[in-house]
RNA sequence: GGCGGCAUAGCCAAGUGGUAAGGCGGAGGCCUGCAAAGCCUUUAUUCCCCGGUUCGAAUCCGGGUGCCGCCUCCA
């Protein structure tokens, strides 16, 4: 079976064939640095990590690239309430995000563009548009003039004619000189709010409009086609339709081949807002003592295409998942001898969850699977079949799984204190003397002080609780 | 006002025409000195509501209700 996906274009699941064989090439929409990322923002990046992650599993060789909008109305606008430098702004959060992706155990990509970077590469997209008769000018700035492109509105399936002008209240329709308010910026002249932020081009003094970055720098670093463009359902209309529009005109060629969106988050049910007090970053929740790797899971859970509800009881649940799998991950890393090898259920398992994943990234059907193959096993470990021959192929089988979904890893222990193994082994010989009383007393003592010892046929185990 | 998506158990969530995956939680049992972990049984006669199509609908169609997204720089 092979990898299908739901291609926006065509709101239909069509087979994945890269346009170069055993080769991906993906543009994902990346943050504004202008502030911490929330955990919506982090779904988003979460199912590209979940994307590219599987592809290389099914063998690809990927090359995703995620582009830092490091210029923008509202950095400028912060910047200059603050007085503190664009630049600095930036680096903060670049830094912050990074750190974010790490704790999330979300893969890097090949390449993090920054948009100030690539002020040559845009102006001379916008000069080839303007060449092509694209584009105007009014009072300094360069629109896009959208009448010129016949296909707008492909992805979208938005009919222009039936657009409400300024009807999302989120701009302020008197500060574009535009012939017409749907066409778009390609680059803003400067005024005296910009202060600093400018650049001397032979477009003039000023910056660059929003959407012509991931035009110009998806089409540097991937090829003016390329394979996979990700991003938030809230980016398709219009800063996809808008970078369409930008690649198709300049070059006459297919920009991209697949559009994949994610749904967004709620939270209890509600959009994420700071007046409803349900607005949380990551370090949000890791202040809170959540373990990351909850989140992850909770993140991944949903499919990326189904509005996915986050609560702090399906954060627990999740948390409760995971130690069943690092407890799954524990007892079979004990198992010496030789006995069952595995090979059965371990197959079954890979299949099932290959071809969930492969039906549009079913990761929901593909944790189905393993947690099967958890119980199947565990039913196997309670009879003593297995040795260490069928654990090894059963850890193997998880670690590959992991490379996947990037929840099946063993727990991080960090070592046991000495003074813990000296009470461990003090209750044990409690318990050899029939001093339940003593034997008791110190596991509750070692249970407040966070360690669960489990009493197993080959003597006492000891986990963090 | 226009366009689009979603609604499945206490919670999270698969399934999109053939009689409800999985996880968490709850209940009972096995195991255990007692626990924990694990295993077994159980927990939605039913998939937001009302109609319709069909031998058959959670799945298709129509109408409601609710939530979410977009309508010019929000994942």
């Amino acid at each position: 079976m092979s990898l299908r996906l739901f291609n926006t274009l065509s709101r239909m699941k069509e087979t994945f064939v890269p346009l170069e064989a055993g080769r991906v090439r993906m543009y994902t929409c990346g943050p504004t640095i202008y502030n911490f990322a929330h955990i919506g923002n982090f779904r988003a990046y979460m199912f590209e990590d979940l994307l590219r992650r599987h592809l290389k599993y099914r063998g690809f060789q990927v090359t995703q690239v995620m582009n830092l909008t490091d210029v923008e109305d509202k950095l400028i606008r912060t910047c200059r309430q603050t007085g503190e430098a664009l630049k600095s702004v930036t680096d903060r959060y670049a830094k912050a995000f990074f750190e974010d992706l790490d704790t999330l155990g979300i893969e890097r990509a090949e390449v993090y563009p920054a948009a100030t970077d690539h002020i040559p590469e845009m102006v001379e997209l916008i000069k080839k548009l303007r060449g092509h008769g694209h584009t105007y000018e009014a009072n300094g700035s360069i629109y896009f003039r959208l009448s010129s492109y016949a296909k707008y509105g492909q992805l979208s399936h938005m009919d222009m004619s039936q657009l409400q002008t300024g009807a999302s209240g989120r701009v302020d329709t008197d500060e574009y000189d535009a012939e017409d308010a749907r066409d778009f910026a390609l680059w803003k002249a400067w005024d005296e709010e910009d202060g600093d932020v400018y650049w001397e081009t032979e477009l003039g003094k000023g910056r660059p409009g929003w959407h012509i970055e991931c035009s110009a720098m998806s089409m540097k670093y991937l090829g003016e086609s390329f394979d996979i463009h990700c991003g938030g359902v809230d980016n398709m209309f219009p800063h996809h339709e808008n970078e369409i529009a930008q690649a198709e005109c300049a070059t006459g060629k297919t920009f991209v081949k697949y559009w994949l969106h994610n749904a967004h988050l709620v939270v209890d049910g509600k959009k994420m807002s700071k007046s409803l007090g349900n607005f949380y970053t990551l370090r949000d929740l890791l202040a809170k003592k959540i373990d990351p790797l909850a989140i992850r899971y909770l993140l991944i859970g949903t499919h990326y295409r189904q509005p996915s509800n986050f609560t702090f009881e399906a954060l627990d649940a999740a948390s409760q998942a995971l130690r069943r799998i690092r407890d799954f991950r524990i007892r079979l890393a004990e198992l010496r001898g030789t006995g069952e090898d595995l090979a059965g259920v371990c197959a079954a398992c890979e299949t099932a969850f290959a071809e969930a994943m492969d039906d549009d990234l079913n990761v929901s059907g593909a944790l189905a699977a393993v947690f099967d193959f958890i119980r199947d096993v565990n039913k196997l470990l309670d009879e003593a079949n297995v040795g260490a021959d069928g654990a090894a192929n059963a850890l193997a089988l998880l670690d590959r799984l992991n490379a996947v979904t990037g929840v099946l890893a063993p727990a991080t222990e960090a070592a046991v204190p000495q003074d813990v193994l000296d009470r461990v082994m003090e209750r044990q010989q409690a318990r050899r003397n029939k001093d339940f009383a003593r034997s008791d007393a110190l596991r509750d003592q070692l249970l407040a002080e966070g360690w669960v010892i489990e009493d197993t046929a080959s003597g006492p185990r000891v986990k963090r609780a």
